[in-house]
DNA sequence: CTCTGGATTGAC
DNA sequence: TCAATCCAGAGG
């Protein structure tokens, strides 16, 4: 089932972990691609890692709109990281999906990645495994091609500062479950 | 227009 | 530890 509008009309943080154990899906024409997602994070409004503390800019248009649709940025010159938005039309919160363990689709994401491991254990990766770029900006994630779908609750939920950022880098909005495909160590 | 740095990755 | 690679956002 398609995780409904209503679930990420919600607080962030409390969606970061629900969405773990969740199916991330994308039907592209060359065929299916999923994972289980294992590990999120929250960005929050009021949160100087989050790229809609500063207000409205071109790149974080999506991230003010409906929840349940898609923020994806590029970044670093090379990749591509995507986030559900999530609370009312107006605020600019998301999550971001960092990594997921591989369910179908290996031998596409294989031929994507240009490697047969660590397909999917890293935002950046994950992208490139799903073929997720900037042409699924701001589209619904309620509906169509690039959708979630519900998933067995994950048995124990870990947290622990957010990769990658200096502001707030101690806040513990990083979110993932037991898993060989989070995108670092701390398991 | 110029400049700076980034929610990363993989090679060294 | 660091280069790759390029664009968003800020400032002039």
């Amino acid at each position: 089932m398609i995780l409904k509008r209503d679930f990420y009309n919600r607080g962030t943080i409390e969606i970061a972990r629900d969405l773990l154990g969740k199916i991330l899906v994308h039907k592209t024409p060359e065929g299916v691609i999923s994972g289980r997602i294992v590990e999120t994070e929250a960005y929050l409004q009021d949160d100087l890692a989050c790229h809609a503390s500063r207000g409205m800019t071109p790149r974080n248009r999506a991230m003010f709109g409906l929840p349940g649709q898609a923020y994806v940025y590029f970044i670093y010159g090379m990749y591509h990281c995507v986030n559900v938005v999530t609370q009312p039309e107006g605020i600019g919160e998301a999550v971001l999906i960092r990594a997921v363990e591989p369910v179908e689709g290996v031998e596409l994401m294989q031929k994507k990645r240009g490697r047969e491991d660590h397909l999917a254990d890293g935002p950046g990766k994950l992208c490139q495994a799903f073929g997720i770029d900037k042409r699924l900006n701001a589209v619904d994630m309620t509906r169509g091609k690039f959708v979630i779908l519900d998933g067995e609750k994950p048995e124990k939920i870990y947290s622990s500062g957010r990769i990658g950022i200096k502001n707030n880098a101690e806040k513990p909005w990083r979110f993932f479950v037991d898993s060989e495909h989070v995108s670092r160590k701390p398991r």
